[in-house]
DNA sequence: TATTGTTATACTCTATAACTATA
DNA sequence: TATAGTTATAGAGTATAACAATA
């Protein structure tokens, strides 16, 4: 329980932590994520930005960032290769002349969608690993402890 | 359920993942994980290193890599550190002179399990956002997901 | 003055390749 | 030949600071 793992190796310390656990967890859900983004040409955090666009088109890229909780410096590059994927596009705000609202083209909703389809059928993988009812639980559990740190 | 989160921004697709959830959980215990080792002046990593050689006092470097799943380049630097913190030593194999056979000073010792208590610690205080048995499932469940992976 | 997008820069983490000394 | 430790180097990813245009 508290010792051996894979090789030989008591990682005690380690092992018994919940962070841990969760961390490696959350690696396992990762390498499908990463996989699925791999095959379509992007990244996870590519990704990601197109999932925010894509239910709240019009964002500026600073708004994008922070949602992200990226600084936005690192937006440029981001929205750059995902223009010249023609997945989204820059249009220049009306109200404010220093920001561009953001939007997918059409081949990106698609591009989008496929992908999220993708992912989600990676993940019900994992979902035999699970009894009736415990995926809701575990979801139910893990917004607990996010919550938790809202609350300090 | 599937819209709204923090800041009127719908984060719908990653929302509903579960992985997505994974590790913004695991993020919260990470930073708990990252203050208390900040405390004493290390980072989450080389706390691994110096867990790992606690319970596995004589490993070398490159089995102490593998066993934390990263290169062995990468821990030149680290013993480095924590030889010049005092807390780890370098003692030649006497029956294989190219390796290094690594242990903890006694001052590393009481090192490792200060910081220790202080994680341990940390993460007690999400607890109370778990029922009573919560916890137990909790590290069961994400011990089949973390398994599921070694079955490919 | 403050903010948006941008650029340049730096820092961390990690991986790859090549070297040396041993095996 | 293969392996342990080392070094140099390069690639992500991300952060800071400064600048021009605009607010």
């Amino acid at each position: 329980m508290n010792s051996d793992d894979r090789n030989g190796i008591d990682y005690s310390m380690l092992q018994s932590r919940l962070g841990y656990k969760l961390r490696r967890a959350q690696l396992v859900y990762f390498d499908v994520f990463f996989e699925a983004c791999a095959q379509e040409g992007i990244t996870p955090g590519l990704f990601s930005i197109l999932a925010i666009i894509y239910h709240n088109p019009g964002l500026t890229q600073s708004a994008v960032s922070a949602a992200l909780d990226v600084d936005r410096s690192a937006m440029v590059a981001a929205i750059d290769k995902l223009e010249s994927m023609e997945v989204v596009e820059r249009r220049k705000s009306k109200n404010d002349r220093r920001s561009y609202a953001l939007y997918l083209t059409s081949k990106g909703k698609t591009f989008t969608e496929r992908l999220n389809r993708k992912v989600v059928a990676g993940e019900e993988g994992f979902d035999t690993f699970m009894k009736e009812g415990e995926r809701e639980w575990l979801l139910d559990i893990l917004d607990r402890i996010i919550a938790a740190r809202q609350n300090k």
